[in-house]
Formats: C-alpha cells, sequence, structure tokens
DNA sequence: GATGAATGAGCGTTCATTCAT
DNA sequence: AATGAATGAACGCTCATTCAT
C-alpha cells in the first residue's frame, strides 16, 4: 500500500465513499459506483485499500474524526455544564445540517450488520466522549452545580443517549420521522424549541433533588415532600 | 397465498428470518441461509410471500408486534409516572435479554437502508408509545405530579429516547460495547444500579424545578396546573 | 398411466395446454398455468403425462389431428386439381381464423427448439398431406390436366409451401406482419383476392409450358412466341 | 459501454450465441452455456450486453445482415427476373449450407415465443426483400417478360414464400425432414434438381396464361415488347 | 385418483475483486 | 501507479416435478 495520491485526492475519494455509503448503506453500495462519484478507478480503491470493508472503516473513521472534533472544540472551553451542553446541542444542530452523510454513516455502524466492527470502533469513538461526559459532571458535582448523589458515569451515558437521539434526529430519515410523531413538526423546524426544552430537561435532571436540596439548605423545617 | 405450514412452522420460518436478518442486516441477509436455518427449501419461502423484501417486512412486523405488547401491557395499568418507567425499564430489560433480535431488526429498521419503509414503519411503531408517552406526561403535570413547564411531546421524545438507547445497549452489539465503555460494566451485570440511576435521572428531570417548588410553596392553595 | 378422466375433461386440459403453449412457446408456458386454465391440479397433468415435453406432444398431436382432418376432407372428393387448391386455401383460412392456435403450435414444432420431434413428428404430419398431394398431381399430369414435364413430388413440396406460408400469415404474428409489408394489407382484409391470386399463380405454376403446348397440340399454325 | 474485445473476440463470442439460440431457442438457451462456448465469462456478456434479450437481438441483427447481404449482392445486377432467381437460389443454397444456425435464427423469430420483436423485426428484414421482389417483377411486367395481369405484391409474396420454405429446408431441422418425406431425398443431395424444378415452377407462374398469349398474338402490331 | 405444498436445480444477473496493460 | 475489462461466486427467484395426504 503505497501513496502517490496527494490528500486532496484521497479526499475526493473518502467523500465519495462516505456519499454513497450513507445513501445506500454498506452491502447495496457500489465500489464502481463511488470510484465514478471520485473520479477514479475501482483499481485506485484497491491500491490504496485491501478491499471494501477496510475502505468504509477508513470512510468511517474520516466521519468520526471530523464528529470527533466537533465534540472536542466544544469541551475545550472551561464553561459550566449547561453552557457546555447547550453549544453541544447548537454544535451537533449544525453540523447534522451540514453534513448529515457522516452522521448517517456514525449510525450505520451501530446497526447489527457491522458487527465485525462494533467493538472496536466503539472504544475508539466513544472513549473520548464518554471520558469527557464524566469527567466534567464529576467536577460540576465537586463544584457544587449539581447533584452529588448520581453515578457520574451512568448519568454521563444517560445525556450522551439525549445527544445522539437528537443528533440521529437531524440525519436519520427514521429518527427525523420519529421525531415529527412525537413532537408534530419537523425537528428542522424550530431548532430553538429543541435547544431550550432539551436544555430544560438536562437542567432538571442534573440538578439536586428535593431533599438533597433540604440536605445542603440544612433547613429541614420546610417540608417541600416530593408529592 | 394457500395455508399449509401449521402457525408453529412459519414461527420457526420467521425466527430464522429474524435471526439471519438480525446478525447480517436485510442486504447481507440471503434466503438460502434462511431456509437452512429453517429447514425448509427456499420454495416454501417464495410460497407463502412475495419476495425477500415482503419476508422481511414480515419478519419486521412480528417483532414489532412482541415489542408493541411488551409495551402496551405496561401502560395498560393506572399507574404513577415513575411507577410506569420503572415497569418500562425492567420489560424492556427482560424482553432485551431474551429477544435481542428482535430489538437489533427494530434497531435495522433505522438504518439508512431501510429508507424505503423508514416513513411507513415509523408512523406504525412510534405512533403508540408517543401518543401513550405524551398523554400521560400531561396527565401527570394536571395531577400535579410532575413540573408543568414541561412541552409534553417533547419530554416524551426525550422519555423515549432513553428507553430506546437503554434498550439498544441490551441487545446491539455497538450500544452494549458503548455502555461498558460509559460505565465500565456489562449492562447485563447489574441491571438494578441501571434502574435506580435511569429512573433517580428521570424523576429529577420531570420533577419541579427550584424555583417552580418556591412559587408553589408560596401559593400551596393555588391548583398550579397548567401555569 | 391409468384412465379415469372423461373426454371431455382430457379435451379441456388438452385446450388449455395448447392455449398457453401457443401464447407463451413451449419453454415460457407454465404447468401451473394449464392446470389453472383446466381447472384441475398439477398433479392430474402429472398422473396422465410423462413431463411437460410428454404433454406438449400430445397437445401437438391433438391440433395436426384437426389439422389433418381439414386436410383429409377436402381431399375426399375427386375435384379437379385447382378446385382442390381453392376448397384447400378456403378451408386453410378458415381453420386458421377460428381457431389460429392450433397453426400457431404447428408452426412451434418446426422451430428449432423442437429439434427432439422434428424428424417423427414431420413424418406423422407431413406424410399423409405430401402422399396426397404427390398422387393428385400425378393423376392430373395423366388426364392431361397440368404439364407432365414436372416432378410430382417437388411440385407438391412447392404447392404445400405456398399454402403453408399462407396458413402461418394467418395465424402467426410474424407471418401476417410479413404479409402486411408484402402485400400493404392485412390478410384477413381482403380474403378473396389472396384466393384468386394464389389460385392464379398455381394454375399458371401447374400449366403446360408454351412448348409443351406446341408439342401437345401440334398446332404449329399459331403463334405463340413468348421472345 | 465500453470496447476491449477486439471483434475477433465479440464475433467468437456472437457465433456462440447464435449457435446456443439456434440449438436450444432464446428461452431455453442459456447464457452460462453461451460463455462457456465462446470461452469467456458471463460477465462479460453482462458487459457487453444490457441483458439476455438484449444479446439475443444483437445475435439475430448479425444473422440478418449476413442474409441481408447475400441477398442484397445477387439483387444488385441488372439481370432478368429468372436469372435473379436463379441466383437467388444458388445463394441461399450455400448459404444454407454453410451458415445454418443464422436461418435457424430467422427462423425463430418467426415462432410466437419472439413476439416482442415480431411487428418491429418483420418490418426490418422484410421490407428490403418485399420492396425488391415487387418492384423487380413490376419491371418484368413493363418489360413484357412476364405476364402483367398478376398482383406484383402478392406474386413477390408467393415468391419470397417458395424460398424461405427453401431456406429453412435447407437449414431447419423439420423442414429438412419435411423435404425429405415430400421428395424422397434428402435436400441437400441434389441440389441442381431443386434448383431447376423450381426455376420451373416460378417461370412457368410468372408466365404468360394461354389465354393472355392468345389475346397477345392477335394484337402483333402493339409494341409490347421491353426490347 | 386427485391434490397442491414442498422441493431444489438451475436460471439471469450483479459486483467485489483481480491483473494484464 | 493507474486503469477498467474480465472474472466467477453468489445472489434472488422460478417452476417442473414429486409425494404425503
Amino acid at each position: 500500500m503505497v501513496k502517490k495520491l496527494t490528500d486532496q485526492e484521497m479526499d475526493v475519494i473518502l467523500e465519495a465513499g462516505i456519499d454513497e455509503f450513507a445513501l445506500n448503506g454498506p452491502d447495496k453500495a457500489s465500489m464502481h459506483t463511488i470510484a465514478a462519484k471520485a473520479g477514479v478507478s475501482v483499481g485506485v480503491l484497491y491500491n490504496y485499500f485491501k478491499n471494501k470493508d477496510d475502505f468504509f472503516e477508513a470512510c468511517l473513521r474520516r466521519c468520526l474524526k471530523v464528529l470527533d472534533s466537533v465534540i472536542s472544540e466544544v469541551l475545550a472551553g472551561e464553561d459550566k455544564i449547561l453552557v457546555r451542553a447547550e453549544k453541544l446541542i447548537r454544535a451537533l444542530q449544525k453540523h447534522a445540517k451540514e453534513q448529515s452523510s457522516y452522521n448517517v454513516l456514525y449510525h450505520e455502524i451501530t446497526s447489527g450488520s457491522c458487527h465485525k466492527y462494533a467493538p472496536v470502533l466503539a472504544k475508539e469513538i466513544e472513549s473520548i466522549s464518554s471520558q469527557a461526559y464524566s469527567t466534567f459532571i464529576r467536577h460540576a458535582q465537586e463544584d457544587g452545580d449539581i447533584r452529588t448523589d448520581a453515578d457520574p458515569r451512568l448519568f454521563a451515558f444517560f445525556f450522551d443517549s439525549l445527544l445522539m437521539m437528537l443528533q440521529f434526529s437531524y440525519s436519520c430519515e427514521y429518527y427525523r420521522e420519529r421525531f415529527k410523531i412525537y413532537c408534530g413538526y419537523d425537528v428542522f423546524e424550530d431548532d430553538e424549541k429543541v435547544v431550550s426544552e432539551l436544555l430544560k430537561f438536562l437542567e432538571s435532571a442534573f440538578s439536586f433533588e428535593q431533599n438533597q436540596i433540604k440536605h445542603r439548605a440544612q433547613q429541614p423545617q420546610v417540608n417541600t415532600g416530593g408529592e
């Protein structure tokens, strides 16, 4: 596997792959079509990639790198947890609109037909965000910003789950329909509402429970009992 | 299309289909393999189903019927919202363990390769739960059990999103890995922890915000439904 | 191969076969369709016929028997050769219109795909007419009705060739088109013209050549010089 | 559809197709068998032809082009009608012997199983000869070479019918058997006899009827001579 | 004897992969 | 190194034939 193609040419090829894989799925996608889209011969694909699977993986990695950079950028700052959440949501909205194929491909690897890659890719993809989320949740707990009785890792998991589903709602046909059925309007129609409601949901989920508040406030006299 | 196969034999065929479709995805799954798994000849498949697509749809519907009954059973009762949530979580845990293929197939249709069915299936599948969830959230609001400043439909959407992701974590390889990465242990290892943490997350998300509480506390006599 | 079906029932089956074989050709014709058309189960076909080929042969024989009877009837009389020719032409016209499937099937066996049957069927089918035609040509020669310098067998062959092509023009799509192209109108449009022109052609073909006439008439005084 | 195969290699493929289609008919003929006969893989067939039908058509056209050139060559000259007839007969004899498959395929399209092509092909194939024959018959009439009371188009039709049947007798199994039955010997055995008898038949069929002769003789002053 | 569901060989066709140019 | 025509395994699907009922 020698390298003669410029990075630019390789970009064209990978983009063509991402496009075709997102459009038709990894199985129905055709190497000929991809080559044609990229303006190269099939031979080139096989000079640079062992086979279709290998090429698919390369396309995948490219998507993930981009997705990763989107998240990393947001997490770089030193914001409070809810600001972070808002930034993440807005970043995913933007990215999902501009490059939905990347998200479609991301979703593709979660499907059973990719069980070959599942473990290895999961590790590569999810490690960064999982660590980041757990960490900033723990920090927020330490800073007294959010409830302290939560398992940071599981809460990070829930947090990411909500973001993923939102992401898919913006880029995958099925999830977009699902959103419409649940909410009555297209997810693209009212970005702000999505942002505000999700933040409301998260803020509350992360906030001190009333009995915790009691504790904290050291005001045992006020009975704020849940029901 | 005549019926000679007993229901039992047809079950075997559909299960073989579900298994194979879950394992390889709708495209790579082979009708020959399915027939072999079911212990019948390919011809039988084509005596009872128009073509591969038609058969896939039949497998799908079987899965969805089961999933639906799982949810419907839980929703039949008159429980409070968090009891319902707990029952749902436990039901999905149980079902996901016993019949993971069903969930895998459900996940399959969310992938791009099924975009043929996406809109129609989404409607069929998600309508029931979306309506049920929205409705019991609204009722809970009216009963003063949960916050009143939430959009019931979006909150239903978030609620379902969390359940779906959990479901997939129990049944789809990728999501299971993801859970492990986020939480540090296999999702099957500690069902109770999952239940309790998710309930904690949900309870809090649904509960009155502190400022709402304050508000409420100042006007205990006022019925705070709807704001 | 036992016989339980009444002749009538068998007739229905054979007619269904003839219809389907004529419509789709022996290869594309389906045993199931034939059974359905005949209102019986496929099993019946295989109780009475070894296989598709065997059944096709039976259909064929039925057609040929009918075609044969049409010709035999005409040849039964003691007419002069041209009267016979006219009667034959008219009989074929009538038959071709009424039961074109029979002719289509007859044509089918002349095609290469039936080379299995060719020799045996040719003998069965063509023997009768060939002998009949040769014989009445020879008799006509002996009676001084037609030229004596013709080989009766070859002339019988030419005679039959013209009739066959006419027959096919009435019943086979391709030949019907061909007729239209040659003559400018549909063969069904002007039966009389066809009859009269073919008779003109035949009469002349069979008639004494001019030099024969000279010879026979021994009337050298008449100037018959062609050129 | 690019061209990498040399004309020679393509010839081999088409010949293999013609051979197989002639042997088994368009339906039973197998693309795999054809590929094997041609010494190429099935894939090649599908690189150069859309599908089986398309390939069959290509084989057909090849046959027709050759047949056409055989006839065109003969008709190019300025011969008298009977000389033309003789040349045609001899050309068809020669061609039928050398490339019988071509004729078999020609015959194939006349059969019902090709009714898809029938009208379009009929036009393509028969137009040329039909016009040529009609025209030279009309010219022969104007030149006083043949009878003037004949419809040139119908007579052209009869003329072609006789040639076609002869052609098929040389190349199609069934018709060859039929010839044997009618004439008592194989058509290949005595080409000369076939030529002379058919010419005798045609000459006479085209010649002035006796009553026309009489007529003509009574009006010697009228210049009816061609030359 | 009649049935028609089950069978499975074999079809037309596709497309990932190879390799001579 | 790039090409893209050739390859052929493997697919979805059909249908003549069988045989348990």
